[in-house]
DNA sequence: ATCGCATCCCTAAAGCCTTTAGGCAAATCC
DNA sequence: GGATTTGCCTAAAGGCTTTAGGGATGCGAT
């Protein structure tokens, strides 16, 4: 029988690309070993179980996206960055769900001082550089800028939009106008 | 031997009182078996296995969670209304994390419709009645109110905020100041 | 070419969780 | 007190996880 030619990041990438399909919860050892025509044991010298391969698979996802913002937001600044940023994390839910849960798995706090999420605030920081904020107000507008990102992604994955008008990508376009309205009279709200 | 006495509703309040102990995620029949005494093949004249007895949690802490927001906005308007509702769900998120992760588990349409999802809607829409908004204004606005208030609990629920400066409360009180201008300023962005 | 060797993937096995089937006894109703 | 309901039990089959150890495969060296 001929070797598969696994490896700890093709196992990664099987097990990210899996997620995506059928979500990053059902995401197991032995359904991963189904897909990649091995038995389950046979990941073991790959992944140290279920536990580490999801780990992995969000620091994959972690590391996809904040280079997607750097993209997004080189060059641009202001209300144009904003959206650009914005859009990112956006599609990358829609094209990749099973990965974009993944980034809110809980890590520890050394992995995930070791991962990308701190760039993930510093693009935050990087789009408010353009609204001349102070410092506690740069922070509480990291914090705003996360939370309407996150909110309304992830409301938008668990359908929670679906069905009803105007669509939701109105509704984005709204509410990033709204946030870019907010974030220019942040100090005189 | 004595009987447990046991009944769906009291295994689901322990069901929710397990998940808010160990996590949602971590909620399965023969963990609540263990903790009510019981084996686990009982639980299934009073629960159709693990993913039944999830969404009746899931159930319970909508409805819960929808009866405490009807509290809040009653009686009160404008500002007041948005802050009230708001410190509604992040208190119920901090209080009962398993019972407020419950809340976000994908149910089926038939489901959600009988469900007190749509109760939660209407509640932002009740706070939203203040401010005079056009119909679809209205709807993009509940869907600000959702993403705000889901996106800052699930990021602070995860330890996003944690030890940083200023404390997490500085910037709820700080976005919804925001939230309460952009929303009475919203036709004119 | 083939021998040696690292390592990749396998089989085997133990343990836990889920779920179904059927039985005994406790509470309840007459 | 006896019959009935029903709550909780034991038993068992099947799947996932994880560890231990064995055989084959592909690569490098001779």
């Amino acid at each position: 029988m001929p070797r598969a030619g696994l490896t700890t990041e093709k196992v990664v990438l099987a097990g990210a690309d899996l997620a995506d399909e059928i979500g990053f919860a059902g995401l197991t050892a032995s359904e991963l070993a189904r897909r990649l025509g091995v038995r389950t044991a046979s990941l073991y010298s790959h992944v140290d179980g279920t536990d580490d391969l999801r780990k992995r698979v969000a620091l994959l996802a972690l590391a996809e996206l904040a280079d997607r913002g750097s993209d997004a937001v080189a060059g641009r600044s202001g209300h144009e960055a904003l959206v650009a940023l914005g859009d990112t994390y956006r599609g990358y839910a829609a094209e990749h769900p099973g990965r974009y849960d993944a980034t809110r798995l809980r890590l520890d706090a050394q992995t995930a001082a070791a991962s990308a999420g701190p760039r993930h605030a510093q693009l935050a920081r990087a789009v408010l550089r353009g609204y001349r904020l102070s410092a506690d107000d740069e922070t509480h507008a990291v914090r705003l800028l996360g939370t309407v990102f996150h909110g309304f992604t992830t409301l938008e994955l668990s359908g929670g939009f679906a069905h009803s008008t105007p669509d939701s990508q109105a509704s984005w376009a709204r509410i990033l106008d709204g946030l870019h309205h907010l974030l220019d009279h942040w100090s005189t709200p």
